[in-house]
DNA sequence: AATACAAAAGTAACAAAGTTGCAGTTGAGC
DNA sequence: GCTCAACTGCAACTTTGTTACTTTTGTATT
């Protein structure tokens, strides 16, 4: 039975990437967080000591690869959440909503929840689509 | 009949807001955007030595004034656009999606396309939604 | 039209987030 | 166990935005 290291060692090379302690504990944090994380939230949770340009290096790796992507907040920060298993560089499937607790301030992957197409004036060609609800979450809710 | 500078005098006192020159070079630059501006390309087109702290402080305002809504973007920045007349502080109509043109990098708000809604799982309240294409805009589309 | 006062502007110093260039190190295939 | 591109680490820097404090100004009132 394989264990959660063995998956990340699979993962990194599956997608190319080298065998290195910072990309495996990069990619063990998102693989773990429960909603996406922004830059600095992942450098405190890395093994001090770990470069911070070694880790938006990484992170910039990981999202060329097809092993993160990137999720759009409603404030200035890039936030970033692992892709589901079939994502890879060529193909992602990124197509759920996100959700965004306007107490807690956490943004959570919908994966069960599919974003609705649009119909847009002609001559709009579209490639991808972001849809970021906000609201109160699930442990945020006041109790009744 | 009423000119350009007559509205915006008449927009700023509607929000109760005082008449500066800033505010009045902010308002009448975002007004006369075909597309969301972040903070610094604001700042290119007010009249040189306008003061960047101002600059923000009045976005700010502007914002919490309901005078324009900020506009999610898939990178770092935080861009604003003017709001529709409708809008005020009290309540916001900014249920538009928004479309990025991966060419020309431009964000266009469809006033005419309003955001699909979604089912989400219960316990997620939802208080507001941003919907965000990207794609080739009609200016970018290549000739045929 | 002079006054008063809060709202807005200006100034300086700072902080967070992310980037660039370059030298040194290391993982992985041969 | 060599080799080399991929990766890391350091220093210095840029961009974007903020905080604290003082000065100026728009507007309502007399």
């Amino acid at each position: 039975m394989p264990t959660s290291a063995d998956r990340l060692v699979r993962t990194l090379s599956q997608h190319g990437l080298r065998q290195t302690p910072v990309r495996r504990s990069v990619l063990q944090v998102l693989a773990d967080a429960a909603f996406a994380l922004s830059g600095s939230e992942i450098e405190q949770q890395l093994p001090a000591g770990t470069d911070r340009i070694t880790l938006y290096r990484t992170l910039k790796s990981f999202e060329e690869s097809g092993l993160i992507h990137r999720v759009i907040d409603s404030t200035d920060v890039v936030r970033y959440a692992a892709c589901s298993i079939e994502c890879s560089a060529e193909a992602h499937f990124d197509n759920h909503v996100h959700f965004k607790c306007t107490i807690c301030q956490h943004i959570y992957c919908l994966n069960q929840v599919a974003i609705p197409t649009v119909t847009l004036p002609a001559q709009f060609q579209v490639v991808s689509r972001d849809y970021l609800l906000a609201g109160v979450c699930r442990e945020c809710q006041p109790a009744v």
